[in-house]
DNA sequence: ACTTGCATGTAAGTCGTTACATGATTGT
DNA sequence: ACAATCATGTAACGACTTACATGCAAGT
């Protein structure tokens, strides 16, 4: 999935490692982010198989090495683009230990819930500080739609766990 | 976190390896589930470290390596149990081509939403049917718990995608 | 006879991460 | 002077997956 995206910002020209990776971090960073680590290797890649055109300049004394999207890059973002999306898993670490719950003692099971929603609620909040910092910066208006949904899904997220928690304090068995 | 599962099963009981992946796609494979070929060499592992015992025996003819769980074993489980878990990235592949819709023609990305919400509804039949199966059949309420989270997750996910839908068939900019 | 299920394991590959290693420029 | 930011890369490791490889037992 790296590749895509790498290949996604360059859509829009030509840009460093460095310069992705910081895109990255002001974009899609809460979903998906990924180390220089391993974008320098991923680029490299890219161009070996002749999706990126590789191309080194001095700027300021520093070495720059820009990359840029080939004909067939495009073509092969665009085929990943149009062909559907399978359905991820869940991954989220906090489900499988509700799945052992059992084994724990019924107080520090309400207590991690609590602590659990507290860290979404932060979580929500900054999502929604972040987007009103980019209102009016004429972002691309899908880029403010995957915003938009981080907010939802870690409300979602929140509102669930909270009457999960409800339903722990008022009944006997969950 | 696949030690953290493998421990998890072993809470309640001896099992061989085959046993454990059985266990797991009968429970958790929605949101957790590991490959035999990463199983085995993860218990060898375990056991290296001292949290699980292997016993080799021999029923029917079959040669079958049981582990047990050492009290190091459930002390390291409930420790992972007992600490707070973070938050997990979204890493739902359709958010990151929702990012780059700007580069596909509206037709197509009505076309793709709408295949995306169907899969979704899909998923929450199965999971619901699956629900449907294991009622009265005195299962964990914990695990039914994780079970009722993966329907109201999916139902999450296709509402917010058919509402995002709508928003694009009645307004001009998304 | 044949397929499915039980049961085990290894090897190679994928897709990342963190730590290590370097060095110039810009702001305080 | 010093820290932060720009800029690049490698090495070791982690946590898996898929494919390969084997073989017996039970059901059809």
């Amino acid at each position: 999935m790296q590749d895509k995206i790498l290949l996604g910002f360059l859509m829009n020209g030509r840009k460093t490692g460095y310069e992705v990776k910081k895109l990255m971090e002001g974009s899609t960073s809460f979903f998906f982010n990924t180390s220089l680590g391993s974008i320098y290797p991923a680029f490299r890649k890219l161009e070996k198989n002749g999706l990126v055109d590789f191309e080194q300049s001095v700027e300021n004394g520093r070495v720059k090495n820009t990359y840029t999207i080939t004909p067939e890059g495009r073509q092969a973002f665009s085929e990943w683009l149009e062909n559907g999306a399978g359905i991820q898993k869940v991954k989220e670490e906090f489900l499988l230990k509700i799945f052992f719950f059992s084994e724990l003692p019924e107080e520090k099971r309400k207590h991690q819930i609590g602590e659990y929603v507290s860290r979404l609620a932060e979580r929500v909040e900054k999502l929604t500080s972040m987007k009103e910092g980019l209102q009016d910066h004429n972002v691309d208006a899908f880029m403010m739609k995957t915003l938009e949904f981080g907010i939802d899904y870690h409300s979602f997220l929140k509102e669930w766990h909270q009457r999960f928690l409800s339903s722990m304090t008022s009944e006997k068995d969950p």
